[in-house]
DNA sequence: CTAGTCCGTGTGCAT
DNA sequence: CACGGACTAG
């Protein structure tokens, strides 16, 4: 029964048979880690007749999950395989919550609150503390409660902790505490946890009830992590905690791809892995069958740039494919269109469909040029991730109403619907009840519904009725869901919320949209309810529609009709993904490497560990590009380079860009001759060392991509300008430092004015040849 | 209490 | 630019 073991390479095959005690998988990018992990639980299953309910395996995203069920479902048998516990660590602890979190006080219906609950929560409980909303903003004591969680730290360790609390302090912020404990509280209350609960709310409960962590560690027998390198503390604990009485854990990943340290992964926990526990077993999978030669070179070229790493080495027996092409356009748009015409010719004229094409970028807001240049092209694409689905507003407001059939404490659905569509109940009456309700220590849905008991409560009588009339409307919502199946409930809110009517009302393409869109969440439902109806102990209840939909993304939706289009996305969403040609553009500074990134090492680092993944996302072919100005908050903005450009070593480049001609006319050459004395303060005295005091100011032309030689004319669009230092007087036999090569000594000279080459014998790299015009030399 | 308008501020990735 | 919040007029 192992012949579906054939095929493995040896390493992969080890630690597919290694099941017994800790084992680290160190993954390079592509070496078919999904396929060791797969075949990994089909062996435990097939080959050593352990049972699925005996076996957790944690993805990284739902999507990865039900493909590899499906994928081991084929070797052990579709029924057995539905038994794995498998799923994102949010998705299966939500999970045991659901069972389990009576004993914190949780009821079992439980909210998920997503990131936009959570901040309108927050905004909610600096307002009730009258703090000062200019300095207590949202998205900072948000990502400040967040960093707490994910290293578990509640408010109780926060007020013990004279550090945590003066840094607070420094920063303005002495009530933090206060907010975040009001912050928990509040969600208690409503019997809502945000998506860090989901991981603290379970590690308390293995610490606190011991008889639980014995109950699930004598469950999950054999637990296996992939994309360890993105677990964070809390993560890291619990699966220590599962793991301790048998030991049985398998753990995936590499730290080259640790892109997450933005919210709370820890690195730390992969390159640690072997000190945590005892005689660990590691197998390294260094082959990479995704790539061709160039690009394995190339990423491993950039990736070397990094300091604080497991020592590796990626390579590949694939073809060598051709270079990676370097592209500079005018501006994004530009960058939009050239992407959209290159897409379009190698569709047409080589054998790729659509789908084979991905464009990824560092941020959403990069979307936008792209989608404008596809869809002039008529090409179709999907972009994932962005403005999710469920996070689109109607989505969310119809959605809100369930929320309230379920769990009407719920206080952010409440605060979604109580007036909306409009039924008079303003402001003021909602500041009152939630006066009362921080009184009373109770969920506003609980004032609500004893209104009659509160006389002073201070709101109007016509008010008061508007108020009734709403606890009447969702509770008959909520005996609606206990009876029916989840699309009779949510096509009846549908209709009697007003929603609908509201938005019908909007006949602008975006209103027609936001009809559409809730009707596409009424087939997701219907599709839910006829789903449930083939399992064996489906629950087609609202309930069971609503237990994970805060956890749902975009990638979990599979439209058929999203077959053969191109793919838009953050390289974030892109992990764990390929295809065979791959754009990664907006290579540039400030943006890749991101503006807040520029000051730290470890931040670089992530930056850089990135972009590995992007390029790593390639099979055949990829496409580096950047803009010479691009719109960045509504303006303009020149743009330079990015430093990564620069860390790919140059053979495995193809600077082809027509117009990134480094030849100058007269007249700009004439600028820069002015601008020649200005000249220490450009060069960088750190040469090769730390680059982040050196980076040039805007216009600085240190441009990464040196022109191939034979490069012709000189565009007219092309408008280098700047400021930067012409070396006019260098020699044969002359000593110079460049800032990435280091010490050399000059050779020869080639070429005259703009065209100015020197031959450089480098005392590290060799021999290099290099164009004045950008390469910033040192005379020593 | 609603609806309309102006202002200002940010956008970094996401379970 | 584009959204949310604040302000103002009915």
């Amino acid at each position: 029964m192992t012949d579906f073991l054939q095929g493995l390479n040896p390493p992969q095959k080890a630690a597919v048979e290694a099941t017994e005690g800790p084992i680290m998988v160190i993954a390079g990018a592509g070496s078919g880690k999904t396929r060791v992990l797969t075949m990994r639980i089909a062996y435990l299953m097939a080959n050593k007749g352990v049972d699925p309910f005996n076996i957790l395996s944690l993805t990284f995203t739902n999507k990865a999950a039900r493909e590899m069920k499906e994928r081991i479902g084929k070797i052990v048998g579709p029924s057995e395989a539905k038994n794995i516990w498998m799923g994102t660590f949010h998705s299966v602890f939500a999970r045991i919550l659901r069972v389990e979190g009576h004993l914190l006080g949780y009821p079992s219906n439980f909210t998920i609150y997503d990131a936009e609950d959570s901040k309108k929560a927050i905004n909610n409980v600096i307002k009730e503390l009258n703090l000062d909303k200019e300095i207590y903003k949202t998205g900072n004591v948000a990502r400040r409660i967040s960093a707490f969680k994910n290293g578990l730290i509640t408010p109780r360790e926060y007020f013990n902790s004279p550090d945590l609390q003066e840094q607070d302090a420094a920063a303005r912020m002495p009530q933090l505490g206060d907010v975040f404990n009001a912050y928990n509280e509040k969600n208690f209350r409503a019997g809502a946890m945000d998506f860090d609960d989901i991981l603290l709310q379970t590690y308390t409960l293995l610490r606190n009830f011991p008889e639980v962590l014995a109950k699930y560690q004598d469950r999950f027998r054999y637990i296996m992590v992939d994309e360890y390198q993105d677990t964070n503390h809390a993560q890291y604990l619990i699966v220590k905690a599962l793991a301790n009485r048998f030991q049985n854990i398998c753990v995936v990943g590499d730290d080259a791809q640790s892109i997450y340290a933005f919210r709370g992964a820890n690195i730390q926990n992969i390159l640690n892995f072997q000190r945590d526990y005892d005689n660990v077993q590691v197998y390294k999978l260094e082959q990479n069958y995704r790539s061709t030669k160039n690009i394995v070179g190339a990423a491993n070229s950039l990736i070397a740039k990094n300091k604080n790493q497991l020592p590796k080495n990626v390579f590949t027996e694939n073809d060598g494919g051709d270079q990676i092409v370097v592209h500079k356009t005018v501006s994004d748009s530009d960058e939009g269109a050239w992407v959209a015409r290159t897409i379009f010719e190698r569709q047409m004229n080589e054998h790729f469909d659509y789908s084979d094409f991905a464009i990824l970028y560092r941020t959403n807001a990069q979307s936008r040029a792209m989608e404008d240049n596809l869809r002039r092209k008529n090409i179709p694409y999907r972009i994932y991730g962005g403005l999710s689905f469920y996070q689109r507003k109607e989505v969310k407001d119809l959605l809100a109403y369930c929320r309230l059939a379920i769990n009407p404490k719920d206080e952010e659905a409440l605060r979604r619907t109580i007036n909306y569509p409009k039924r008079g109940i303003g402001d003021t009456t909602v500041e009152r009840l939630t006066v009362k309700a921080n009184q009373e220590n109770r969920a506003i849905w609980e004032i609500l519904e004893n209104i009659d008991f509160f006389p002073d409560l201070d709101i109007n009588r016509g008010a008061i009725n508007k108020l009734k009339d709403y606890v009447t409307k969702i509770n008959s919502y909520r005996i609606l869901a206990e009876n029916s199946d989840a699309f009779e409930v949510v096509n009846h809110i549908s209709k009697t919320s007003g929603l609908m009517r509201t938005l019908g009302e909007d006949k602008t393409p975006e209103g027609v949209s936001r009809v559409e869109n809730i009707e596409e969440l009424l087939n997701s439902v219907k599709e839910f309810v006829e789903g449930q109806a083939e399992i064996e102990e489906g629950n087609p209840k609202l309930e069971g529609f609503m237990q994970d939909v805060a956890l749902l993304t975009d990638q979990d939706k599979d439209d058929p009709n999203d077959r053969n289009k191109v793919s838009l996305m953050t390289i974030h969403l892109a992990k764990g993904l390929e295809f065979p040609v791959v754009f990664i553009v907006g290579m540039e500074e400030n943006l890749f490497p991101s503006m807040m990134t520029v000051n730290s090492r470890a931040d670089l680092e992530e930056e850089r560990r990135l972009f590995y993944v992007a390029l790593t996302r390639a099979e055949k072919q990829a496409y580096l590009s950047f803009a010479q100005m691009r719109y960045r908050w509504g303006k303009l903005v020149d743009c330079e380079p990015s430093r990564f450009l620069e860390e790919i070593d140059d053979k495995y480049l193809n600077q082809s860009t027509p117009e990134f001609s480094p030849f100058l006319s007269p007249e700009e050459l004439q600028g820069f001759r002015q601008k020649r004395p200005n000249t220490a303060a450009q060069r960088n005295p750190m040469a090769g060392g730390d680059r982040r005091s050196a980076r040039p100011q805007r216009n600085s032309p240190r441009s990464p991509v040196r022109p191939p030689a034979g490069m012709k004319k000189l565009s007219d669009q092309d408008s280098v300008s700047g400021n930067f230092e012409i070396h006019t007087d260098l020699d044969a036999g002359q000593r110079v430092k460049h800032p990435r090569f280091g010490m050399g000594e000059i050779k020869s000279m080639e070429g005259s004015g703009a065209n100015k080459k020197a031959i450089i014998h480098f005392e590290n790299v060799g021999e290099k040849k290099l164009l004045l015009k950008f390469a910033k030399l040192e005379k020593i």
